[in-house]
Parts: structure tokens; sequence; C-alpha cells
DNA sequence: CCTGACTGTTACCGGCGGTAACAGTGGTCG
DNA sequence: CGACCACTGTTACCGCCGGTAACAGTCAGG
């Protein structure tokens, strides 16, 4: 049976349907869109899918798994602890500069995050990655509450900036970066006294 | 002519049943479930406040005019600045804590967000609160790129802990709060190094 | 040639946001 | 008094969405 062979290779374009619709029109793309966009119509994607949100998760796996990627590379490259946060939240800001309508999916859409019940939000997951690192790099156990608590603040920093960046775009990318680094190391603090 | 003050009776006691509705079933509150919740139909509804959008826009003024004076009240209180900080960021968390539904609907609903292109999104109003904040406490100019790139970053930093927090439950107010505020004066960069 | 699995379609369902068009009601004028 | 008018309220509809049932073509294997 070459059904399954063929199967896959339709999801796969499939995906690229959605991917090229979502990146098109933003988070509120319509099933019939993604199928007219893939040449089909609607029930095929709920055959291959289930429901929107079974297609919406794939959509998110495929984007995510390949930042998070990138993500445990420059986390885990060596250096100085500071320069490699500052490189991580580099290539973060990168990433969303490049693909900021993904990213919004990824993000904003609710149906990623609830996708399923299975593959987490994004948010999430970036989460937890960061928060093994940081329990890692200080010598805490990995479900560590400071852990948790700080990358989710981490987490949450970077992304909004970054929300923020991508509409105002009021500096270089670099400066961003070295901004959030700053504040990351206290500088707020010191300077508020 | 008594109508216009009944009016405002009216669209008080409207946003009441919204209010209701809104914190049973969460965002996704229907216009029709609203109504019904008023004791009317739809097109009242319509005729006060124009689209869904205008609605909730209405709704999130209530709340987010509420919560920011809070913060304002704690944020220009006496006292040295990582205490004003800590007890800043503790007041915002005990709002979350004792309202989980409006705030989601705040944050995470779309239409609020993006209402009427007029009401603001409720993380923009706090990140440009906290901006002019840090900006008058730093001696900058007030549209200083670095108070407002942290501005964000803090709001940011806050929020995602705190959604956390709301799902996991997994420590006291006032600790989490402690930990935001040591992460926020380089608690991280100290122990990393 | 018939059966059955698979791929594809059309046409529908219920629910949503939003609106048109009509019915009741009570003041204000000639 | 009756004609008018502004206002409040309703029902009934539109188009779009996510999701699905039911049917049509196609092709392998007995």
């Amino acid at each position: 049976m070459i059904a399954l062979q063929n199967r896959d290779a339709r999801r796969e374009a499939l995906l690229a349907a959605a991917d090229a619709v979502v990146q098109r029109d933003g988070a509120s793309a319509s099933m019939a869109a993604i199928a007219a966009e893939a040449g089909i119509t609607k029930p095929i994607l709920y055959r291959h899918f289930g429901a929107k949100g079974g297609l919406y998760a794939a959509l998110a796996e495929r984007h995510t798994d390949r930042l998070l990627d990138a993500l445990v590379v420059t986390l885990t490259a060596g250096g100085p602890p500071r320069e490699r946060v500052h490189r991580t939240i580099d290539t973060y800001l990168a990433v969303i500069e490049a693909e900021p309508q993904v990213y919004r999916f990824l993000v904003q859409s609710e149906e990623a995050a609830l996708a399923h019940g299975q593959v987490r939000g994004f948010v999430r997951r970036l989460q937890e990655l960061l928060a093994a690192g940081i329990a890692h790099e200080l010598g805490l156990d990995p479900v560590d509450l400071r852990a948790a608590v700080w990358a989710a603040g981490i987490v949450g920093m970077v992304q909004a900036a970054g929300d923020r960046w991508l509409e105002t775009r009021d500096c270089e990318r670099q400066e961003l970066s070295a901004l959030l680094t700053e504040l990351l190391w206290g500088a707020y603090g010191v300077a508020a006294g």
C-alpha cells in the first residue's frame, strides 16, 4: 500500500499551503482559504488534521521546533553567560524579525496554544527550555521554583519588548538585545538605586 | 429629554451584564449571551456600542482604569525604588489573582486590544505608564528608547510570570513578587556570573 | 465483473457578528 | 382630539465560519 507514503507527502503539502496563507493573511486564516490555497476543499483538510486546532498544532510544531533548536544552539554555546544570553535574545529577535506573521501566529493564536491538548503553546515550551537551562547554570533542581519563575519572566520580557519593537521599529536589533541584556543584568536596579 | 440620563444608566447596566458574562464564560462570551444576561436582545447592544469591539473596549476601559489607578498609587508612593517596585508588582499580581477572568479578557482578547482603534490595549497603556515612570525616575527624556524598551520588557516579564502563576499556583503571591523583583535587580546576572 | 478502500466533491448544519425592517409607546404640536 | 415624531424594543434575516454527512469517481484484487 503506497497510500501511506503519499499521505505524508500530502500532509506536508497541506502544511506548506497553510503556512503560505498564514504568512499572507495572518492568524485569521480560514480553513476554506487554506484549502483553496492547496487546490483542494475543506473536508480533505479535516480528514488529515481533525479539527482546526490539529492543523494549527502541526503548523506550530514545525516553526517552534526550528526556533527552539536555534535557541538551544546559542544557549549551549560557549562564552561568558552574559554574552550567551545576549546572543540568545538576539537570535530570538532575528527570527521574529524575519517572519513576523509566523511569530504572531505562534504567540497570539489561541488555537495554536490550546491545540489538541497535546502540542503545548510555543511560549510554554520556551519557558520550560529556558527554565532547564537556568536551573542547570545555577546548579538548582531542574524543577526549582526560582528557575521556573525567572524563565517565564525572561521569556515574557523578551517577547513583550519584541512585540513592541516589531510595531515601532525604533532602533536596531542589536541595540534592543543589548538593552534587554542590560535590564536582565540589573541595569534598572542600579540606575534607580 | 430624560432619555440621555437613562441612556447612561442603561449603558452601565449593559456593561455590568457583559461583565458578568465575561466573568462566567471567559473571553469567548457571545453578544447574544450578553444580551440575554441583560434581559434584552442583540440590536440594543449594537445601538449602544456599535460593534463588538466597542463593547469590549468600554468593558476593558472600566477595569484598566481601576487597575492603572491602583498601580499609579503604588508607583508614586514613597520609599526606596526597590520596595516601590516590589509593591507595584504585588499590586498587579493581587489584581489578577482576584479577577483572573477579567484579566484574561484584558490581556488575551484580541477584540479588546484592537478595539475601535481608539482604546489601545491594556498592555500598551501599562507600558506607556511605566515608561513615563522610569524615564522620570532615571531623569531621562519621557520618550527615551531605554525607558520604553525596559517598560515593555518589565510589563511582559510580570505578565508572563503572572500567567504562569495563575495556572500553577506553586507559591505564595509575596514569594512570586519577591522573585520577580530580584530578577529585575539583576539577581540572575549575579548568580550566573 | 463485482467489491471495497481511497480520494475527492457538493451541500448542508449550527452558531457567530452584524443589520434591516417593522411594532409598540409616549410626549409634543396644530 | 388626532397627526407626528423620536425612542425603545422586537423578529427575522445576511454572510461567514468551523465542521460534517452523503455521495461520486477511481483503481487494485478476488
